[in-house]
DNA sequence: CTCAGTGCAAAGGATTTGCATGCCG
DNA sequence: CGGCATGCAAATCCTTTGCACTGAG
């Protein structure tokens, strides 16, 4: 019997190699960092938690495996993007962000609410001839942390 | 019988007094740009259509803009953030996003939806003592145009 | 031996800031 | 007059790139 980790590594590999890649140290400390975290992290947070990876190939590795389709890259308002494992390999989900800290928490909504939006947002997608390929639906506000002080 | 500009500066200049600032020949002319515009802009865009204006003044008013709330900022996923009018001045909408080329434009949801996602996060966010203050749903996707090519 | 991946340092590009000037109140 | 907004240029800061080196096949 296999643990989700090892699959991850694995899924992760073949699809390197669908892009002429392959699934170096670096790239592997990058995955298991991301998938141990619950929460997208940005490139300091990366750096801290794959000791010895340098920035510019934690940047450059981070590049080739969005192009992979193994990590997705979202950029929130404040200064930097953070990384999160792609969709497929997470399940569907949303952000909490606060605007005092920066800082982004996983949620999902009930499978009802998101089934309607996507029936809404395929009817104005055809609206507007364009090819949606994913939404991307985030609450923005404070956390409870920040509302404390 | 009073024009819908009109009553935008009114409003503008209204809430800068507010935050302690003036109305100035600046701010008027990005308050403008944007009114007239169907969708967010980014800075260059905004230089184009408020001739004369100097980029470190878009930037710092536009900053000033949207502590005042008056605009919004934005970021996609492109190298720059883009700029509307406050939601509360334009109508609560959404965003198609093309990866391709970064462009944006706007739409809206049935009220419906819009309501039943209201009620969805309103519970989410109570779950997670997270102080909600908008929420924020795009479509990212691509393009007619940039399907076409 | 070959070539992609890595680390370091330098370059790039959007955004911010210091400072002198000018305009509005 | 006084002070804030403006413009210009220099500084910042995240991100990208050039280049020489290293390790896997």
């Amino acid at each position: 019997m296999r643990d989700r980790t090892t699959d991850l590594h694995e899924t992760a590999a073949l699809r390197l190699s669908g892009v002429e890649q392959r699934y170096t140290r670096g790239r592997r400390a990058l995955v298991s960092v991301l998938a141990a975290a619950d929460a997208p992290l940005a490139i300091p947070q990366l750096l801290e938690r794959a000791p010895g990876l340098a920035q510019s190939s934690a940047y450059r590795n981070l590049t080739v495996l969005e192009r992979a389709g193994i990590v997705h890259r979202i950029v929130t308002s404040d200064e930097f993007a953070r990384y999160e494992l792609a969709e497929d390999l997470t399940g569907h989900h949303h952000h909490l962000i606060c605007s005092t800290c920066g800082e982004v928490r996983d949620f999902t909504m009930p499978p009802g609410v998101e089934s309607e939006i996507d029936r809404a947002l395929g009817a104005i997608a055809g609206r507007h001839s364009f090819a949606a390929d994913h939404h991307r639906l985030d609450l923005v506000g404070t956390c409870a942390r920040c509302a404390a002080r």
